[in-house]
DNA sequence: TAGATTGTTAATCGATTAACAATC
DNA sequence: TAGATTGTTAATCGATTAACAATC
């Protein structure tokens, strides 16, 4: 195993992509496939999907490909979407409420069990068995309850300071959707979701697009 | 202006990053920097900040370094974030809610004219000056405003319906929360936001952290 | 068995880093 | 001028692709 140390980031990155649709696969009712294949839908060339999965263990039947169902259960363990994991959300804004309610998380075993916010009018309600609680009971309800992930929507101007109690609490993965780095301790592991640099990428793109139009003109 | 064409996307990418820190830096005061200072902040390394910056032209000056104010412009109009962009929203479930109240839009001239939704309990209601319209009246609106960009917050299940829809309404953006890869004509530039691949691979590095850890006790 | 497709090594490609001349 | 830092070319590194032997 000891082989997991060094996959590169890009490997781990298409891991999911390949969850997913070996999961369509199953839907529909197929049961056996191919790197062909699977280049086909994922748009990733197959070669580097046989590169990819034999990072982690040769899962297939040469001759044959790969067995849907087989594969897709060896790269759940793999992601470790086999485990329970125990999630809490600061900042209870727009964002929050919408990770708060997102339905991806039913595709493993991710609880939400709580939110924390310091809006008085918010704190109290509740989202889908998860309470908005009052950011000030942060630290006391991590001593009690051990969490897996930490998510993070609050204001960009106090995330570093969240994120920095959140790891004296003991959290050590951090999903932040604040548009701004968190600088972390090496035993921390952030995942980013910023939507600035997507929405400024899908922009420069668009003009892009643009301006060869109207060449082509 | 033809280098334009070949730039890596990967150079793209961190365009937003190098504007968001040239923007700290401005705020407080700091009018000059360089390639070692911007390097230190993004992580990045200093050559590599040059490289990308010389795709586009000589930004520096040789022996001094790079004009804060100058530099960010230049990056701005590089991503076209000195235009103005008129966007809708499909989907005004809690994503697509949250997303239309979604502060970075203020970071350049976005503006949310509308979003769309089939559900009549959501019809209707307004979110800070859009207004959730009909699914059905999407056509017609599109025949009728100059849309730039498109959000899609649906399910999955209508997600590939949506964009096509979209694009023979002559929508050339699309912003894609929908966790679906979208099959779409090369004329058209997605930008997927795919919250479970992201979540995954926090959940991957989380648990081979929890392995490194147990393994060194 | 013949055909197919993996697992894996070697070759290629592209992106990052290093180095340094140009020059402010 | 001397010192500093860019712009840019060359070297390195890593990731992707190609090729093919292994084998079901």
């Amino acid at each position: 195993m000891d082989k997991h140390d060094r996959i590169s980031p890009a490997v781990i990155r298409r891991l999911p992509k390949y969850y997913r649709y070996l999961g369509e696969l199953t839907k529909m009712g197929i049961n056996k496939t191919s790197s062909r294949e699977l280049s086909e839908m994922t748009g990733f060339s197959a070669s580097q999907i046989r590169q990819d999965l034999n990072n982690f263990g040769g899962f297939g039947q040469q001759g044959f490909g790969y067995d849907v169902e087989n594969l897709r259960n060896e790269i759940a363990k793999i992601l470790g979407l086999d485990n329970k994991y125990k999630i809490i959300i600061v900042g209870a804004g727009n964002i929050g409420q919408a990770i708060a309610n997102y339905t991806g998380f039913y595709e493993a075993d991710y609880e939400v069990v709580a939110l924390f916010d310091k809006n008085p009018k918010l704190i109290g309600m509740s989202i889908r068995n998860a309470m908005i609680m009052d950011s000030d009971d942060l630290e006391d309800f991590l001593e009690k309850e051990k969490i897996d992930i930490a998510v993070i929507c609050t204001p960009k101007s106090v995330s570093q300071q969240v994120a920095e109690q959140l790891v004296r609490c003991g959290i050590h993965a951090i999903w932040n959707f604040a548009p701004k780095d968190l600088k972390m301790p090496e035993n921390v592991h952030v995942e980013n979701v910023h939507l600035n640099e997507s929405l400024f990428s899908l922009t420069y793109y668009y003009n892009r697009m643009n301006k060869e139009k109207s060449k082509n003109e």
